[in-house]
DNA sequence: GTCTATACGGTGATAGAC
DNA sequence: GTCTATCACCGTATAGAC
């Protein structure tokens, strides 16, 4: 395959024609936009103002808005894929190890993909873009409540409650992340990951041996 | 107080004009269309039409579709300024076993008003009305945060996590059941908030006293 | 390879006539 | 209270400039 048109522009080598932006360049303010405004509240033509160009040039780099849409929502979906993976491998831990590790995990992801997972976490099937979407997170979710139910039947997580109902409130507060989360925030990545394990597995009671 | 606007059930004497909907009604169907659509997505075409009647009609009851959400926001956050207030109030108590019953009283409005607290929690500022919401929202989340330092201050939550982070992890949890709660589920309300409260406040560890 | 100019069919919100 | 006309703007297609 001799390059078949993709990024020979390395920096500082310009390779023809004009200064524009590529498709990852688009790509990504769309996604910003898209969380700012809301998909549907935002225009090809805001995308192409906020560009500095003309929805022509935006519709050369992709087929179709809903195009953008698939290609940002296919950006989370392949880190929780990946996610789900590493949580099923190495099945020689305990559930609960490894559910740990993936709630840390998840947390990382969160903050490094944050605008794409954003966008997952607010697609509702209104279309058949956003129904492929769903069917991958569905998927993705049943995944990790079963590696709940694991840890439940090991004993190592409590089973007074559902075991599904627990999956949903895990994961209920990591994805809650991208509702305030900054990158530039005091805490940085790690502490919040830390955070967020401490206050699911441990509780919110103070740390005491007594009490 | 003569039957505001509903059935009225004198024969042949309808009260005025036709047998249409009230503004409650349309409101209802309205917050649960743009539930399911999104509000952009949802055109007073698309109302009118699930309703049964024209747009103009829609327009009879409400100035303008932001109006609408106007007041679905309203309905959700008047639930929460409450639910603050109750927090508030009675500080006889500690800091502690009210943050506990605001989260449980958390998750019996999110069960209640399930569509409308769901319509705020996707509210992104796009408007007037939608920044309005947002700023009476934040003032909530705030006195919620000022809750929990409460707590941390006591000595009633852990201390080794930002108070700030703790409040967004907990009501994010919360506000995370609108994503998947369904009314008719097998675990009723009650059971619900019991779960959360046990899980945030005693963590995800097997009910054991010696580990 | 990236962008501009232009046009078209469709639909939304809204105002004004009935 | 309802219907209709209007008009702005949407997503998309095509043809060509740099």
């Amino acid at each position: 395959m001799p390059s078949p048109g993709s990024t020979p522009a390395q920096p500082g080598r310009r390779p023809r024609g004009r200064p524009g932006h590529d498709r990852a360049a688009v790509l990504r303010r769309a996604i910003a936009l898209f969380n700012v405004q809301g998909y549907d509240a935002t225009s090809v033509s805001d995308l192409a103002a906020d560009l500095g160009v003309t929805k022509s040039a935006v519709y050369h780099h992709f087929a179709s808005k809903e195009d953008i849409l698939a290609a940002a929502l296919d950006e989370a979906l392949t880190e929780l894929d990946a996610l789900v993976a590493a949580a099923q491998a190495a099945s020689d831990r305990s559930a609960r190890e490894r559910l740990e590790e993936t709630v840390v995990a998840a947390v990382g992801i969160l903050v490094e993909h944050r605008a794409a997972v954003t966008l997952l976490l607010r697609v509702r099937g209104n279309s058949a873009v956003e129904q492929a979407a769903l069917a991958r997170r569905r998927h993705i979710d049943a995944a990790l409540a079963a590696l709940v139910v694991e840890a439940v039947d090991e004993g190592d997580v409590r089973a007074d409650v559902p075991a599904e109902v627990i999956s949903r409130l895990v994961f209920g507060m990591v994805n809650s992340l991208t509702d305030w989360y900054e990158p530039g925030g005091r805490s940085g990545p790690a502490a919040l990951a830390a955070a967020v394990r401490g206050v699911l597995f441990e509780g919110l009671g103070a740390r005491s041996r007594v009490s």
